[in-house]
DNA sequence: TTAATTTTGAAACGATCATTCCAATTAAAG
DNA sequence: CTTTAATTGGAATGATCGTTTCAAAATTAA
């Protein structure tokens, strides 16, 4: 039988996901991930593909830690202001620990490449897909519990709300004002009600 | 006397604008410049210097037209709001009439560079402070004449439509849903009223 | 027409790019 | 142990990277 792995692949993901993230696709090297990582080329190569194989599967890795985060965060409230609120909250504290002023490593994702790879186009747009769904989710239960307005559709609150949290992602990578960045969320919520 | 520059300085810029708009910085070769600009290599270096001047040189011709567009945009128009509609008019038609998912070249460039090249980082700051500028002056006049109200100050609204304006541009690289993007502009500009 | 000076073309620079290859090493199963 | 098969290290692949070099071409003032 084989050897197996002998490396723990969560971590080496987790260190690749980090190059990717502070250098983006086009500015990461493959020498750059063999020095982060401390694998050797052929293993990466033997145990993730190519490069863009490898970014694809941090990107997966990344999109499903936020998912959980998000969801871990939404249980126990059932408010659905203050689930919104709670999914400021973590968007806030996630640019406010960014200290190297990296962003949002989907967000630079789609503004690097979407236009280029289409498998990274279907992956944003699945991505965007999710979080229309997730946010459309709880403004719809706001609105049937009159907490929200219905001046618009769920859907269309939903897509307001994903701009809006890009936009936050874009200005918190030069902006790390705690009272600032909590002003502009506490505007864009505002309108819900 | 020397021989005198042959080509058109600006048509050249334009074309190099291009080449970084739709690649992005580290997606662009100085090949790929040269092949699109027509220009020969050596006339690139010493007409712009290194690949980094360029870009900057290019970046401050999207800026300044896109200033230029605004203000034009903005001349007779004397109403708070209509003056921030057209802003966002003028951003939704950038916006739809790009066919190849570019997104803003400022916005990009920020995603891609802010965090490394500290002359990109001045750039974009300095373009930010612009815009916030242009925009809380119109939200002061506004709520000079009780148009817009006073929840918030002029700054702090200029920095929330400022983000607004970010993820906008952020979600119509894959959005060009007329509709859809018309009713996220007009949800943004609700909580001024 | 000549002298002065810059642009231009084309080749070349060393460095780095993503990827591949192969022999040596390793570890599980018989 | 021996066999088996995958991982591993390290060198090598050809291509492309940004930048430089230098002689030839071009243009204007004298």
């Amino acid at each position: 039988m084989p050897k197996t792995e002998t490396f723990d692949r969560a971590q080496i993901l987790h260190k690749a996901t980090e190059v990717f993230h502070k250098k983006g696709y086009n500015g990461t090297s493959m020498q750059d991930l063999v020095d982060t990582t401390g694998l050797n080329r052929s293993s990466i190569y033997n145990s993730f593909g190519c490069k863009l194989q490898l970014y694809l599967e941090v990107l997966s890795d990344y999109q499903k830690k936020a998912n959980h985060k998000f969801r871990k965060g939404l249980t126990s409230i059932y408010n659905a202001t203050e689930q919104i609120q709670m999914i400021f909250e973590l968007t806030l504290i996630d640019i406010l620990e960014d200290d190297d002023r990296k962003g949002c490593l989907i967000v630079n994702c789609k503004s690097e490449m979407a236009n280029h790879e289409s498998l990274i186009k279907s992956f944003v747009e699945k991505n965007q897909d999710q979080m229309l769904a997730m946010l459309s989710d709880i403004v719809n239960k706001g609105q049937m519990e009159k907490i929200f307005n219905t001046e618009k559709t769920a859907g269309q609150y939903g897509l307001y709300l994903y701009t809006s949290i890009q936009g936050l992602r874009m200005t918190g990578i030069l902006n790390k004002n705690e009272n600032d960045l909590r002003n502009i969320i506490d505007t864009i919520i505002k309108v819900l009600h």
